[in-house]
DNA sequence: CTGTCTGTTCCGAT
DNA sequence: TATCGGAACAGACA
């Protein structure tokens, strides 16, 4: 389960592991050797985007739910295990998920900068990042991990509808302020989405994302598939700027 | 850059 | 009732 709100909440509920030491690492992951995790503590644990980053003293624990992924706490489920982590005190587990681990310095790997729900966000910096793809659809911008990490095809489609922004609109006619509010929009509601998360909902309070009609104005919502993915708008709330 | 592939679960149609 | 196909919060690679 992506996008980098479900992702926070997994590493808020994995720091009860900080301190403690991994007994046993099991399941098929293969792109490590989990031999190397065993004995080894968790220093800390972060995100960058919808990664969650387990810290060891020597190297991190990259893991990504990719679509499908998934993972539980304290007790397992049926289905193949792709990585799992025994502690001193309770149990980490991952399903369809890909792992890795990185072994050079997280500050060195990842600019924290760029990664929209960390304390670090620079809406400078993505401002000017946004600007270097003038003729990008703003739709495309906003899920490209390079510029926003963290943003997954749910947040786009809902804060270009909370925006008034067409998802097709060129980052090239939408003026700077504009596309800073845009960039608002997105920190605002992902931290939105993290509370709806906590709260065990999510989906019952997207307003564009998969529905029949707007709420606004009670049109037609859009579904188009641009590429490999669908996106929801309404052509008449939603500004197109070309 | 377009298309293809992988992974899991759910839901609706047959 | 059971089964099948498509879709979905993603990203890698040819």
């Amino acid at each position: 389960m992506p996008e980098a709100p479900t992702v926070l909440l997994l590493a808020e509920q994995t720091k009860q592991f900080i301190g403690q030491k991994v007994l046993s690492a099991e399941g098929k992951a293969s792109k490590f050797d989990k031999s190397r995790l065993v004995g080894q503590p968790v220093t800390a644990v972060k995100t960058f985007g919808k990664e969650l980053l387990i810290c060891f003293p020597d190297f991190t624990l990259r893991v990504h739910l990719m679509l499908f992924g998934s993972y539980t706490i304290n007790n397992h489920k049926n289905g193949i295990l792709h990585l799992g982590l025994e502690f001193q005190k309770g149990e980490l587990n991952f399903y369809a998920c890909d792992t890795r681990l990185i072994e050079e310095p997280l500050e060195e790997a990842y600019d924290f900068r760029r990664e929209v729900m960390n304390e670090r966000f620079d809406k400078k910096l993505a401002l000017s990042d946004l600007k270097k793809k003038p003729k990008l659809a703003i739709v495309d911008a906003l899920i490209d991990q390079n510029l926003f990490a963290g943003i997954g095809n749910k947040i786009r489609n809902e804060v270009l509808f909370l925006v008034g922004v067409h998802p097709l609109s060129k980052v090239n006619a939408i003026d700077d302020d504009k596309l800073m509010e845009i960039i608002e929009a997105c920190v605002t509601f992902m931290f939105r989405m993290f509370e709806w998360k906590k709260a065990g909902v999510q989906d019952e309070n997207l307003v564009i994302y998969k529905r029949e009609e707007c709420p606004r104005d009670k049109m037609p919502v859009i579904a188009e598939k641009l590429g490999s993915r669908v996106i929801y708008y309404c052509d008449k709330c939603q500004e197109l700027y070309e």
